[in-house]
DNA sequence: ATGTCACAGTCCCTGTGA
């Protein structure tokens, strides 16, 4: 099975983009973040042309988040329960493996509320996944708008004091981590830098200034069953790019 | 050099979010 993540900032914006992703990348399922828009427009029709079922949880113009698949999708989950304002996570059942497709706030920088909400967030969906067992297949994807560690940041001088580096988010992180997870694309590729979000300000994709923020959380019996986990860096260039590049997990 | 992109509404510019 082949598993991606993306968030493809506006499905409407990016749409030439995503059809062209899914008519020639193979994917089983792609979890999809800040769709931005509200479910009345977004594309489930054109999706099921090109053999895609979809599920997807937008409120406004910001956000929104989605799944994608050619393999069944059944048990679908919007957002946490909570009656939440913003909508920053779907989850289903495809092909008897558990997926989530997650939006986590941005946090802005380390004194605006938005940060605590970003760590509170973090905290409520541990708690979530907290209830499920791991000896299942489950996969957690998203654009987690945290760097797990400095290796996955360019330059770290350059982000002293930052959101995204902070040692309190990174924590928030590793208790996910802690359930019995396992960010996938650094597990088998332990020494390969790799970025998945390039600003779109200062050249920063032509410059290598790049950050993983985007991961993928694994199950045991998908961890163990693994062959290759990667980003695709093709999908950052060309006409019309989202900021940020698909990762991948083959299992 | 905050050097880009996308959204809605104030609607061909502006404020907001990333």
């Amino acid at each position: 099975m082949k598993i991606a993540t993306w968030n493809v900032n506006s499905m409407n914006a990016r749409w030439p983009r995503v059809e062209e992703f899914l008519t020639t990348r193979d994917v089983d399922v792609l979890l999809v973040q800040e769709t931005k828009q509200k479910d009345v427009k977004f594309p489930f029709e054109a999706l099921r042309e090109l053999g895609y079922e979809s599920a997807h949880f937008g409120l406004s113009q910001w956000n929104g988040v989605a799944i994608l698949s050619r393999v069944g999708l059944t048990d679908v989950q919007i957002g946490f329960g909570e009656d939440e304002e913003e909508a920053r996570v779907i989850a289903a059942t495809c092909n008897g493996v558990r997926v989530y497709s997650c939006y986590i706030p941005n946090g802005r920088s380390l004194d605006n509320p938005h940060y605590e909400y970003k760590l509170r967030w973090l905290s409520t969906l541990r708690d979530r996944l907290a209830s499920y067992d791991p000896s299942l297949p489950l996969v957690v994807g998203g654009d987690f708008n945290v760097t797990p560690t400095d290796f996955d940041c360019y330059d770290p001088s350059a982000f002293v004091g930052a959101t995204h580096v902070s040692e309190p988010e990174r924590e928030a992180l590793r208790a996910i981590e802690q359930l019995g997870l396992t960010d996938i694309t650094r597990h088998l590729n332990p020494d390969e830098p790799c970025y998945s979000w390039w600003d779109y300000r200062n050249g920063c994709f032509r410059r290598g200034w790049g950050l993983r923020i985007d991961l993928l959380y694994c199950s045991a019996p998908v961890v163990a069953t693994a062959t290759a986990s990667w980003i695709d860096r093709e999908a950052r260039k060309g006409e019309k790019p989202s900021d940020h590049a698909p990762v991948f997990v083959e299992f």
